[in-house]
DNA sequence: AGATTATCTGAACGCTTGTTCAGATCAAGC
DNA sequence: GCTTGATCTGAACAAGCGTTCAGATAATCT
């Protein structure tokens, strides 16, 4: 056999990058096979290499494709007046994006140290991107006066990672709708940093 | 050849599990053999089954004992009397501990999803534990009117998240002192909560 | 000094890994 | 309807995996 019906590049590539995304945040990079993914797609493991060259560019471009979503989607959202106006659509914009594609997120942290080093660089490069625009939210309301923050560096940190633990606990149908979740956090952001 | 001249359980042993935390934490549990830890170690792979069941059991002490770790410095640490200094001091002890053992910290995020169900949780019954100890002080400062918070359970975890952040970038002999950056994180927790 | 035991080696086990490739098959263009 | 090119199979490759174990050696005990 070989070739079977119906089969084609545009259903099969989107198809190996979501088995890969969602295996790969299951398990991690390491402990998923070729063969596995395969298996997700229902197809032979060569196969896979229509799509991609190897093991590790899937992952790259998984994790290069999810930075370019968030930088893209940043960038296209309503710009606001003033600093406190930007910082609180800055949090719920995190929270959001976030939350929509939980899987892309979480191999995006944890399967960095899988990357090679050159690969490693360019996604390094654009997560940086993605921390100086809230960085420049924080000096421009310090400038203004309407921020008190020792360090905007390490705010512009902690305040991702104090968002981005959202992840770790929310599940949808839960206790708290996603507004009331936004609200909370934005509360302590807010409290935070004035 | 055999036995190798001065071993002895005594040095092997941790010398194992501290090529398995070093080794673990850079490449990740699946990606590392036990042939890789022999080799740090200094010794044939079989050696390394004297001192483990296997490499799953390997993981779990790892966490499990850093975990023990935690809960136990945290018990040993001085009361304070009032809800914000009991804040300020948990602030600060979660810092210094967790800045002092990196690798352990990092396996201990990571490396969850590749412990079995019933180590899993294992030690989600006691990180549950060191959680319910943050979250008790916020109850309680909240009682007191010292604290506003709409959700502690939430802020329990914003909190967690946003003080083990500082492992991601801080290094020692960097830009910030250890006693600066306890500062910095202690002001925006302590503006956060009330 | 001799016996015992803890410790380690080195080889072996069956299995899985990422990747390649010749050949088979299907879809599309003329 | 035939040809061409894209797509997939199935087998193969060398390498590495976790784990076991008989035998060798060094440390310890009497």
């Amino acid at each position: 056999m070989a070739r079977t019906a119906g089969s084609h590049s545009d259903i099969t590539g989107p198809r190996v990058r979501e088995a890969a995304l969602t295996l790969f945040a299951r398990h991690g990079y390491a402990a998923v096979s070729m063969r596995q993914i395969a298996r997700d797609v229902g197809v032979q493991a060569g196969a896979l290499y229509n799509y991609t060259p190897d093991k590790q560019t899937l992952l790259f471009d998984l994790l290069q494709g999810h930075m370019d979503d968030l930088l893209s989607a940043l960038a296209d959202a309503p710009v606001q007046p003033t600093p406190p106006d930007q910082l609180e659509a800055f949090t719920r914009f995190h929270i959001r994006f976030h939350l929509e594609r939980p899987q892309a997120v979480f191999i995006s942290y944890m399967e960095l140290r899988n990357l090679t080093p050159e690969n490693f660089a360019v996604i390094e490069d654009l997560r940086r991107r993605y921390e100086r625009a809230l960085e420049a939210i924080l000096q421009a309301g310090r400038d203004a006066g309407a921020f008190h923050v020792v360090d905007t560096k390490i705010t512009t940190l902690a305040i991702i990672a104090m968002l981005t633990g959202v992840n770790t606990w929310y599940r949808s149908g839960g206790r708290l709708s996603l507004p009331e979740v936004e609200a909370i956090y934005w509360d302590m952001v807010r409290k935070a940093v004035t």
